[in-house]
DNA sequence: AGCAATAATTGGAATTATTCTAATTCGAAG
DNA sequence: CTTCGAATTAGAATAATTCCAATTATTGCT
């Protein structure tokens, strides 16, 4: 049995026909499994050229499509650095994103235990927060 | 004497003709108070046709290199939300920003005292974090 | 199974924010 | 006043993403 866990990469072929109540067609299953073999928070044009290799005939928009669903059905987190293109992280834990300046890597950066918004932010009474993005750029110290 | 203050609305005679290094032409000037104007975080093209009232032969290319130059001299912040247009903030404190779903509109939230991010992330040893960027999205109680 | 209805995919065109380019203008310094 | 680098300008170019209309696939019925 096949878990979509942290460290899991399933072929296609593996995936289930939906799911989270997403159906989960051929080129679905197909971009998905591209986001979680190389967690290197590929854009959807690296996401486009990696699912050529195996299914030479996706086009372009369907990989915006399935991208789309899969981040709006949070299978998939979309992951924005100033204005470059978006790219696209399978690692649904809560964390947020650091970018190496060097090399333009893109490192996950998790949350320290038990830390919650409001201990950091003066949010206006009431506030409900839908989503949020934190997005660190600098060096690493060994660079 | 006119300061340069969270809550200064220089016209741009008042402006003088250079801010930390940064000379400042007359489109600069302008540019520039039209973000300590109205700090709503206007998009490049709402300085833009708002700098047209007062310099009708201003470009928009202009407008653009104005605020590169503002944003690389730390005169002003470029404020990102997910793959919308960059916006302008005048407001050099440390804070972030917080979207009205609702109606869009973006409000700045300021840090609790004290805070700072090695509380609350896991960096690992070394990073060397030149820019922050946090977005929050979400509704407001009363809306 | 056969068929209608719905949803997904496709290629290509369209959009849009932003950047680039090359020519002109400006302004400070001598 | 002239020179020279920097800034401005209009318009073209770029690039990520979205839209569109046509085709194809899939689901749910009977």
């Amino acid at each position: 049995m096949i878990s979509l866990d942290a460290n899991s990469s399933p072929t296609p072929e593996e995936l289930p026909p939906e799911i989270d109540g997403l159906r989960m067609t051929k080129q679905r299953r197909e971009v998905f499994s591209v986001v979680l073999a190389e967690r290197d928070h590929p854009t959807a044009n690296d996401v486009f050229s990696r699912s050529q290799k195996r299914m030479p005939t996706i086009s372009l928009a369907t990989v915006y499509n399935c991208l789309e669903a899969l981040v709006s059905h949070g299978l998939v987190r979309q992951v924005n650095f100033e204005r470059e293109p978006s790219r696209y992280c399978p690692n649904l834990s809560d964390h947020c994103h650091f970018q190496d300046e060097k090399t333009g890597t893109i490192h996950d950066v998790v949350f320290k235990e038990g830390v919650n918004l409001a201990d950091f932010l003066e949010l206006p009474q009431g506030t409900e927060v839908s989503h949020l993005e934190i997005s660190l750029k600098g060096q690493i110290g060994s660079n």
